[in-house]
DNA sequence: TGATAACGACTATGGATGTAGGCGATAGAC
DNA sequence: GTCTATCGCCTACATCCATAGTCGTTATCA
């Protein structure tokens, strides 16, 4: 078990099944497990046993907590979505873009898998972040 | 066994381990087992069993093809790099970011975590694909 | 031509994952 | 108060993955 406390240390690796839970968390808050059940997308084709299991996976690796009410839990989030979102960009981009996103960036914004509204927002962040003192040394894989 | 012949359906998920002797063979091109062993960063640790086994199951899933030279294989990539992490970038957007690559553009952007170089290369990019008529929808989750 | 090194095929094992059932405890319906 | 629905816990099991060993066969060196 995890120490109490602060843990923004290393947010757990989240496996596929359990992001669809996790997200439900995040978007509604803390939740029994029968009402994460429910707030599913529809078409989930889980049984609530599946469910549970998925939950008890999470709280066993630490990735959320809960709190018992009655003979129930009230799962909550730990980790903000920032947080577990951006330990997975890393990993994947580690992993499969060899540490550069570019490649990526590029083959959407040309394939136009972005919107209108996201390429706006894009153009926008780059022209809030000038270049700077470029000092920067592409990080490879030790 | 997929059938011979054009195979530009659906490549096939690669794992993790398999991502790194995949890469070697983008990086070398054709290259028998033992080679893709010595190809292979330094440092990671594997016994030479090891990397066959991946490059069997690479085999086995389609992933990449070889040609018997004497005794041994002479492995090749099937998909080039692109394809395969088109797929694997679609997939991961779909499964961790809900469909939309904004958010982490931005904390890419933010955090600083593009190089000067991909910042312009960025910037070069979205000004030669300007905003054209709006007529794209955020696709989500079917 | 015989020993040996290297090859790929098959096997192994331990952990993660997807999917779920059974069981004893309890909370709520009547 | 008793029955029953539900809870979380523990167990199950097939698959995949990471990691590697065994084994029969073949290439190669002396």
């Amino acid at each position: 078990m995890p120490p109490p406390g602060k843990k923004s240390q290393t947010p757990p690796a989240i496996s596929n099944a359990e992001w669809e839970v996790i997200k439900t968390l995040w978007e509604h808050g803390s939740l029994a497990a029968r009402d994460v059940y429910a707030a599913l997308p529809e078409g989930h084709g889980w049984a609530t046993k599946t469910v549970k299991t998925l939950l008890s996976r999470l709280v066993a690796k630490g990735a959320i907590g809960y709190e018992q009410i009655g003979n129930s839990y009230l799962y909550r989030a730990i980790y903000s979505r920032e947080q577990l979102t951006r330990r997975e960009v890393k990993g994947f981009v580690d992993r499969v873009l060899d540490g550069s996103l570019l490649p990526v960036l590029a083959h959407f914004i040309e394939e136009r898998n972005l919107s209108e509204e996201e390429l706006r927002r894009l153009r926008h962040l780059l022209e809030k972040n000038p270049p700077k003192g470029a000092s920067r040394v592409k990080r490879r894989k030790s």
